[in-house]
DNA sequence: CATGGATAGTTGTATGATAACTCACATGTT
DNA sequence: AACATGTGAGTTATCATACAACTATCCATG
């Protein structure tokens, strides 16, 4: 048939955005563009949805959204709040890409062996008291932990994360914080393989060399701790731990 | 005062954990541990609700913020489902926007100093053949554009990730490559400002001990590299170079 | 067989109420 | 005056319910 009204792609499909989705990209533009910087409050969900002449779930949504990318900070009774915009803002972008592939433990394990020599030495420059406070404090948890391999587990990605922490650079942290929450699922495993007395001795050591200020010793435990990690779990065949999927 | 109850820190807060927090990371942990592959249908919000024992709008909420990160994806009338990894990132929606300051650039840098000095060390064992001339062909692009600044930084970065890529590790690989993103639209500046004298040479030498398999020259070069890159851009002062938003 | 429409299931939005929390101010006690 | 305590207003978090908007499927009708 000639004529056909199919021929020409003259109609284009109507707009149709939901209400929460353009809420989203109004704030986004606010806080982007600078119109409200780092550190300010935002009006309460009430005034925006009056403002917008939206409900007040439709803000909380948009607002829940921003929380999550890391733009906005909401304190539960006290009002919300732009955050600083920095680099690891961009870094929730990996967490689907590691959460959503298989990753390798040995790949994580690898990577760490990397990045924690450095970080401790890091965190021995620039730990301040209450960092020292809050490593000691997971370490004695550790010891408390002994028989809950879960808790144990747990305790010791914290101890790794709050040496990331120590840095004071939010690179290392936000990355360490993806890694502690990818690796959560399996570390349970990989403690119940290893036993705990390897983690129990060089973090004790470690947590010394810190609280010494000793860099190269704290590097070089660091790096023990995680190759003799990896090569015990070779060891034991590592194929059994990553498995639950 | 004797015995002050302030002496000892032995009551420690509560926990007070939000319901749509407790959601979500229940509902994370399906998608981590792989309970829920790619391109599951989730359970309509209405059931989530109900098995969880709370009401539809903390389901949402959990569910919209695991959306915001991607790894979810909701379609209206029709349900929810785990997202495809689709190696392009959706937060690029940002990216674009942020001009990073002073500081953002030295973290990211001194995340560099550590990170690649190892990936380097890894690249010299495991670089195949088509990974060197990937390398050289960045490398000879960057002698070509040597007036041009823009086209020199993106391949400087480049060369940067196409070690990355050699490790044969995603962490490296996927970590690089958002660092690659972020430092993209301050590198020009950078470049600008520090000529390319540095980095021509640099990466000519780190190629050559790649070319020879020398770990251990790779990586003290890598570090110096990096190193006086830093260097450099403090004494120039680096407020100047983050700007074009 | 093709068309269109009814239908059930799902996500999106609206409304109103209540709980939980934070801050600041007032109040009372020493 | 100094400190502890209570009280209230303002804000976010959660709940319950209803309805709107959208999608896919099935089914009757021509």
């Amino acid at each position: 048939m000639r004529g056909n009204v199919t021929d020409g792609p003259v109609l284009k499909p109507v707009r149709k955005e939901r209400v929460s989705r353009q809420v989203f990209d109004q704030l986004k533009e606010q806080i982007v563009k600078g119109q409200w910087p780092a550190g300010t409050k935002l009006p309460s969900e009430n005034e925006l949805a009056k403002q917008l002449n939206v409900s007040r779930v439709s803000v909380r949504s948009a607002l829940q959204m921003l929380a999550a990318l890391g733009l906005l900070e909401t304190r539960h009774g006290e009002g919300t709040y732009v955050r600083e915009l920095s680099g690891d803002l961009y870094l929730n972008a990996l967490f689907p890409l590691l959460a959503l592939s298989k990753t390798n433990i040995f790949d994580v394990l690898e990577y760490r062996r990397v990045m924690d020599p450095g970080a401790v030495v890091l965190a021995t420059e620039r730990a301040e008291a209450e960092d020292l406070a809050e490593l000691e404090r997971i370490y004695h948890r550790m010891e408390v932990d002994k028989e809950n391999y879960k808790a144990f587990a747990h305790a010791d990605l914290e101890f790794h994360l709050c040496i990331a922490k120590a840095t004071k650079n939010p690179i290392f942290i936000k990355v360490n914080t993806i890694i502690r929450d990818i690796l959560n699922a399996s570390m349970e495993g990989i403690v119940r393989a290893l036993g705990i007395r390897d983690g129990l001795h060089y973090h004790r050591q470690i947590l010394q060399a810190l609280q010494d200020r000793d860099p190269s010793r704290a590097e070089r435990l660091m790096r023990e701790h995680v190759d003799r990690t990896i090569q015990r779990l070779r060891e034991e065949g590592g194929e059994k731990v990553g498995g639950e999927a």
